[in-house]
DNA sequence: TCCAGAAACTTGAACGATCCAATCCTGCCG
DNA sequence: CGGCAGGATTGGATCGTTCAAGTTTCTGGA
């Protein structure tokens, strides 16, 4: 049975100290070329690896990064984390972190969660997802100044903490200059009700291209809470009215199903742009707007780990660009 | 800033040692009733929290389970995982452990990956999913006797270590059922090509309910990897036949997505039975088997955890059902 | 040749929990 | 009332690493 590897064995295998063990691990430029290279040696031919456990109790880092897993809601949206997580754990891996995932009720729930891992793990940092107005857990986090960066903006303060997103409002001014170029003039929207970041954003690119091209959005959107029903229903309210749109874009995907049933059953071609390119979207051939989720994932990493490892001053936000997934809808 | 809580703060502060905290922390039954509740007040006034690094350092323990996260292959799939991880964190939060993610390109680096996961950060199990005959992982974890968990069957041999998994040919085997209870005999299946675990549960399924109501499966059956383009290729092949099959069970949705897609061009009345019930087939009313699978990750978590805390016995692995999701299409 | 100063390396202590062995109670029996 | 058994409690050692401070070695200039 082999012995335990410890810095000790590495250090007496190489004829130093377990300081330069230490510091050849640590600071390498403050030790001789010739002996880090033994040291580096005996460290292969032991096949020794740091105890994070011992390093963590000395230092209070734990070289581990907290990420919330969130029920699936709606089911559509589920493979979105998915993919976003996947991001998260390589570029975690590739800058020396790990992921661990945590789950909780609600915000309440999440805050307590905090304290959990932060006095019990001593956890390096947090990602939130999915911020919205006045977020709690937030201002938690930054009141203890626990290192944190959001994917999805801090809607009131832009400077209030380092974050990553996506512009959706890009996204869906896209979705309708696409529509627009193809000859519509009433283009309509179906999104969020009012008072969400994230939905507000989409509903106002959306306004915002049409107003560019000389069209009063005014009567052509509607709100619905998010969901194939809910789609279906406002798509057959929209289709009904005095002047009805000719298109249609959704502040996502399930919303552009349901208008996709709508117009299925009332027999008319209407074309239909949904958001976050699902695989349903893809399925059923679903033109939709595309969010780099890996790359998204992989800045939000670099973020917190600047935070970390580098000097104490937040790092600028980051604001990716959507892409326009052209099917056959529209 | 107040100062650090440790076990010795609480133990002054209840006016007893060290050693009884930590006794009320692990071993309860032997402190006086009194002494405890005095202690656990102190514990709760305190808010104090058992350092993870300082007992893993002392215990080797790190109460921390790995599971590795694959990237989205088919896009359709990837909300399979998505709901096992969930699950999978709840329970372990639950049993007091904590989730961690790794990513791994193939078999080699996920080995070498638990070496350093070991190592490092001393890590009490693994949940593998999605095994396959001679699995090189298994093997490797076994050989060093490290805790672990499948979600898939060990397909060579039973007992070689505890797993959970789906009885997959119970799945197409309730939905050839149902096919032929709804007056249907010619029930084609198009699964994957022979070779797989899971693919070959699944055929096997179907076959013997097919043989069951004394029906010859013989060329009603087709082989294709996964994918809706090989779905509809192959239900177009099983259609051109001289005896084409009237209704389909498959290996996964997306090749019951392309079965859809064959049967409408060529405007036939086809109906079929996907597999894994995911957000597609909610989506596009694509009835499909459904795989219990929050469950299923909770009883990898209990299997794991009755490995970790319970004597050193193999526990009985669990093999769970499945159910069929009724829709439009069948 | 000598010494100041820097660079390279070594030693002792500490992080916070658990394990071990020794001591202190407490109640009970003779 | 003394002694004893058994459980409850205590102090000291320990896990593997990094920090702080101390010691040795090296370098170059007078």
């Amino acid at each position: 049975m082999a012995e335990k590897v410890t810095i000790a064995t590495v250090a007496r295998h190489a004829q130093v100290s377990r300081q330069t063990v230490s510091n050849v691990l640590n600071a390498p430029h403050i030790v001789r070329e010739e002996t880090r290279q033994r040291v580096q040696e005996a460290i292969a031919t032991l096949g020794y690896r740091v105890s994070q456990a011992a390093r963590q109790m000395r230092t209070g880092r734990s070289r581990l990064i907290a990420v919330r897993i969130e029920p699936t809601r709606d089911g559509i949206n589920g493979s979105v984390l998915d993919r976003f997580l996947h991001g998260l754990t390589e570029t975690a891996e590739a800058a020396g972190y790990r992921a661990l995932l945590y789950t909780a009720a609600d915000a309440g729930a999440e805050i307590a969660t905090y304290d959990d891992l932060l006095s019990a793990y001593d956890l390096d940092g947090f990602v939130l997802t999915g911020t919205d107005h006045g977020d709690p857990r937030t201002a938690w986090l930054a009141d203890r100044s626990v290192p944190f960066v959001t994917f999805g903006r801090p809607w009131d303060d832009p400077d209030a903490h380092p974050w990553v997103d996506v512009d959706g409002a890009a996204g869906t001014a896209q979705a309708t200059r696409h529509l627009l170029a193809a000859g519509h003039r009433r283009v309509g929207f179906i999104g969020w009700p009012a008072g969400s970041g994230v939905g507000d954003d989409r509903r106002a690119g959306w306004r915002e291209a049409l107003r560019a091209a000389g069209v009063d959005p005014t009567g052509l959107d509607r709100e619905a809470v998010d969901g194939i029903a809910e789609g279906e229903r406002l798509a057959a309210d929209l289709l009904a009215a005095a002047s009805p749109p000719t298109a249609l874009v959704c502040a996502s995907d399930s919303l552009a199903l349901g208008v996709l049933r709508a117009a299925r059953s009332c027999a008319r071609a209407l074309p239909v742009i949904g958001f976050d390119d699902t695989p349903v979207a893809a399925a059923v051939g679903l033109t939709s707007v595309s969010q780099p989720l890996h790359d998204a994932a992989a800045r939000c990493v670099d973020l917190l780990t600047a935070v970390l490892d580098g000097p104490p001053r937040t790092p600028a936000p980051v604001l990716l660009q959507p892409s326009l997934v052209l099917r056959h809808t529209a």
